[in-house]
RNA sequence: GGGCUUGUAGCCUAGUCUGGAAGGGCGUAAGACUCCUAAUCUUAAGAUCGAGGGUUCAAAUCCCUCCAAGUCCGCCA
């Protein structure tokens, strides 16, 4: 709704600058003020004018309003100081609004563009802990969104059997004896990681084991050893499948799961290595390799070990050039000590094979307080842990509200609230920005997620107890809206433009604020005003309805569930 | 040493791309359930936006210098 608006009210700023025959850039765009007694939307272009008009921007805001003829969606438009800010006549407007929300509210126009998106793609070496747990939510929640914002996604997860982990753990079933079944753990990928755990020690301390993993490297690379192929597949099959279904748990779901060792097998990597080879791009020494530096890049990108094995950048840009042929636009989402790889894999594909590179958002890691996370030491906090802690508290938290409810009943409304508060304290945060792990930071049902669920299942409960048949019922003609109600349309209207904002900028956090905001002024409406037995009972029955829409598919973006009951 | 990222109230954070009215939350203080669930709501206090300089009518935002924290600079992934 606000797109039609905004350009309502920027055709008539246009017209009103049309009658001063002064050249000023008309490209502009409108703000939301910072306060609702302002207005609903701003405009700064006063500031453009006044230089020409050498008055102050006060006094050319003031002409401009006197020059503006108000469209009729609008109640008013007048200047506080420079700004020049449209009110929006609500009582036109919020009729028209309610009657446009449906089950789809907030999905964008179809768009030509298919996106890959690569992310979480986590070693095959253990389970998945609360470092890797930032690029599944951040993945998946930027998956939901721009589905939302009208493109075409597809999810991957880059499995990396080839690499030199898997090769250890293969070692330690091969040479030591260990099997994984004995292993302590509930899954078998925690048990993978233990026994990955063992065998890296032995290798750390031990030559000659190191050079039996590069050996089993080389000869799994060859792919002739049947046995070992089916030794290497079994962990590495294993160990995704417990990782799946810790995905599976916080409502992570892959399209595609993408052996790196087929771009081996079916020839990509010597194609491409014979590529630059022919291309002059290799240098040789004990390895093979593309000299970086003309672009500025210090680092050499190595091709092939001196043993003539292929290492994980060679496979990953094989990897790239297929995501590359599926759609328009491959994304990675990579933690950012990929920064220099990354950077390596752009100049090599937009300056030596002239195509289009990838693009990457990256983002900080997780630390825990004592330091950070490492599977290959075994100290790390696994997700399914973090869930089983998130859920216990969840079930904790509703019992005591709740103490009649039965654990049949809480099981459910547990599993949403603990896995709801995870994705959204992870989401939250912008990318960018380091984060130490606190259990009772990442687990608060107070003004968290909770509070916006909660916002839901109030709603929910409204309706049921109206007893109504919402569809049928008919917004009142003579409904003016209140402060409150004006409050909870202007934010469900604010939906399609937060969503198409954030798209554009491939960025989840600020829906989480939106979610906030909007929760905030549902419970704030729920509050101040009656709705059952209310001289507009149904208007506001239609009202509840469509915020509680308008919050199920907001929290829908981050993978949160939204529950009927709590 | 070089590259990249971060620095906004006691704490966490949005806003930085595209300069224009410092936005949330936690915590603190005071208040609100005989009334559709208090996982809620109301009110208040709390910010020289890391430091310094520059550009501009206007800088948290752009430019330069510096300081602090994180991270990368593997024949690991």
């Amino acid at each position: 709704m606000y797109f039609e608006i905004e350009k309502q009210a920027i055709d008539a700023l246009n017209k009103a600058l049309d009658q001063y025959d002064e050249d000023i850039d008309r490209n502009f765009r409108l703000d939301f003020p910072p306060d609702p007694k302002l207005g609903d939307l701003a405009s700064t272009i006063a500031f453009a004018l006044t230089k020409k008009l050498k008055t102050s921007p006060n006094l050319v805001a003031e002409d401009l309003v006197s020059k503006i003829e108000v469209p009729d969606i609008f109640e008013k438009v007048q200047n506080f100081g420079p700004y020049v800010n449209f009110f929006i006549d609500y009582s036109k407007f919020s009729k028209l609004l309610l009657e446009k929300v449906d089950e789809d509210y907030g999905k964008l126009e179809k768009r030509d563009e298919k996106i890959i998106l690569e992310h979480t793609s986590a070693n095959p070496n253990g389970p998945l802990h609360i470092g890797h747990v930032r690029n599944s939510i951040f993945g998946d929640s930027l998956a939901r969104l721009l589905k939302t914002a009208g493109r075409e996604v597809e999810t991957q997860y880059y499995v990396n059997d080839m690499g030199r982990q898997i090769a250890i753990i293969v070692y330690g079933i091969k040479e030591m004896g260990l099997k994984i079944e004995d292993q302590k753990g509930d899954k078998i990928d925690e048990k993978i990681g233990k026994l990955y755990f063992l065998a890296n020690k032995e290798v750390e301390e031990n030559e000659s084991a190191d050079e039996k993993v590069s050996e089993l490297i080389q000869k799994y690379e060859e792919g002739n050893d049947e046995e070992l192929n089916k030794t290497f597949e079994n962990v590495v099959e294993s160990c995704v499948s417990g990782i799946r279904e810790t995905l599976k748990r916080m409502h992570i779901i892959h399209d595609k799961f993408v052996w790196e060792g087929q771009f081996i097998r079916n020839g990509d990597v010597d194609e491409l290595v014979n590529y630059f080879e022919k291309e002059g791009f290799v240098s040789h020494e004990d390895v093979d390799y593309i000299d970086l530096k003309f672009y500025n890049i210090e680092k050499e990108f190595v091709l092939r070990r001196s043993n003539g094995t292929s290492l994980y950048s060679t496979r990953d840009l094989a990897y790239h050039r297929y995501k590359a042929s599926l759609g328009d636009l491959v994304l990675d989402i990579l933690g950012s000590d990929h920064k220099l790889s990354a950077e390596q894999i752009k100049v090599i594909f937009e300056e030596i094979l002239k195509e289009k590179a990838p693009e990457v958002i990256f983002y900080e890691f997780i630390t825990l307080p004592e330091g950070s996370m490492s599977t290959r030491k075994g100290k790390f906090i696994s997700v399914d842990d973090l869930i089983d802690e998130a859920i216990l508290r969840a079930s904790d938290e509703i019992k005591s509200r709740n103490p009649d409810l039965s654990d049949e009943e809480i099981e459910p409304m547990a599993e949403k609230i603990g896995i709801g508060a995870i994705r959204f304290f992870i989401a939250k945060l912008s990318p960018e920005k380091h984060l130490t792990f606190k259990w009772d930071e990442a687990l608060s049902f107070e003004r968290g997620c909770a509070s916006i669920q909660y916002a839901h299942a109030r709603a929910c409960k409204l309706l049921n107890k109206s007893g109504k048949n919402i569809s049928s019922l008919k917004i009142d003609e003579n409904w003016t809206p209140n402060e409150a109600e004006k409050d909870l349309v202007r934010l469900i209207a604010k939906f399609p433009q937060v969503i198409e904002d954030c798209a554009d900028k491939k960025r989840v956090h600020n829906i989480t604020q939106y979610c906030q905001d909007l929760a905030g002024s549902f419970n704030k409406f729920y509050k101040s005003e009656q709705v059952i037995g209310s001289d507009v009972e149904d208007t506001r029955l239609i009202l509840v309805d469509r915020a509680k829409t308008t919050i199920k598919n907001a929290l829908d973006i981050l993978g949160v569930p939204a529950p009927e009951k709590m």
